[in-house]
DNA sequence: ACTCTCTTGCACTCATCCGTTTACTTTTGC
DNA sequence: GCAAAAGTAAACGGATGAGTGCAAGAGAGT
């Protein structure tokens, strides 16, 4: 065995063709199990969806559920850093009032805009089969903002701006009353969620609005 | 063709059999269809799960896809009753607070503890090949607890226990307020919720708590 | 240029599923 | 009792799906 390091012999080295392959089908395979779950999803229509052979797809993913586990687990990362961006961006602000509407605005057209929602119906539609990848992702997705928020208004309790006993309650209060009632109505309307996006963001508004008098101090 | 009626004659007759093949299908296909949902169930699961021979299911139902249709079809049904029921108990009471307590813990028992989160996830993950059945569902089962509990807070407000300006509204933030987060949870949770039912009852408490203080007049 | 690898298209096996047919037994209504 | 209707078990046809094999072509690295 040789001592010279060539490009074979770099443990993450992967045919650029492979790569490009995995690419497709990922992002193909995403697509199509986000619209017809698991068994409702044939390898043959992902290879069709990608462009790509259907041999190939079995060339960079061992079987069909192999490939299932990598796009759930390839969703629920970028939800993950989905969420914490979003928090990031309102970690500290003077005026509770200002924050949390300002908050309640970003996340009514983060999680009801985006992928969120498919996301969602897919891992609870697939619960029973694939139970930790709905765990997993509750855990790490709208976990993560939940307690970010807790802290948040932790802060604000110490400031005086707000009162809150509870941080974990408050945050889920603050959370289900900006978008509960949108997030759960779009779960169950499989059409276009692009005209309700505006009444979703005035709700959450006056979500934030319920919250600020229920938890004034 | 004769003038006498007999059972044959009859628009609503049904032989003994039939009835009895159809309650134990429907039965078991209630079962089997939410545990794996439409395309993870096949026709033979329901008729051994039913203890009925395939052809039988044949004779009473004309294919798989209506065979579900009735099976969602009833479900919603019974969700309606359901829903009527719980709202008709706490129709006028004359304090709100009381009231709202009793009607916040009724709701998590009986939508915690039911059935009424599996077939949420069932409606929900096959959203997008029945998007008729989500949204009837969602008008007549939640839809309709929410548009009683509004009315009765525009009672409350009208007698000056509450301050409540958009009632439909406050109604969606009491339902989330309460139950919201347990019902999110419980979705994603394939597992046992017996154990956490009386946690989801405190919380649908304070929740209803938090409620009180935001609508206070 | 040469070799190794990946891709492709197609055919193939094996299993499953929907829905039907067949042959036979049991139940129901009269 | 008897004919009609329903039930059972098993097999079948047609279709689809998962996963594999193979020969030929295209791309990557040296």
């Amino acid at each position: 065995m040789t001592v010279q390091a060539t490009s074979s012999d770099r443990a993450d080295y992967e045919d650029p063709r492979i790569t490009r392959s995995r690419a497709l089908i990922m992002a193909a395979a995403a697509r199509v199990f986000i619209e017809h779950g698991y068994p409702g999803t044939s390898v043959d229509d992902i290879a069709v969806e990608a462009g790509v052979s259907k041999r190939t797809v079995y060339n960079v993913f061992d079987d069909k559920e192999q490939l299932f586990r990598a796009i759930i687990g390839e969703a629920i990362a970028t939800a993950e850093r989905f969420s914490n961006e979003l928090v990031a961006t309102t970690a500290e602000a003077p005026d509770a009032a200002a924050a949390l509407t300002a908050l309640a605005r970003e996340l009514a057209a983060s999680v009801l805009g985006g992928r969120v929602v498919p996301l969602r119906r897919l891992l609870i539609g697939e619960a029973r089969r694939f139970p930790e990848f709905a765990t997993e992702y509750y855990d790490r997705a709208p976990g993560r903002v939940m307690t970010a928020v807790a802290g948040a208004l932790r802060a604000f309790d110490q400031r005086g701006q707000l009162r809150v006993d509870d941080a974990e309650l408050a945050a889920e209060h603050f959370a289900f009353l900006t978008i509960g009632a949108s997030l759960d109505r779009a779960l169950f309307e499989a059409g276009t969620d692009a005209a309700s996006a505006d009444a979703a963001i005035e709700r959450a508004e006056r979500g934030a609005a319920a919250f600020l008098r229920a938890y004034a101090p």
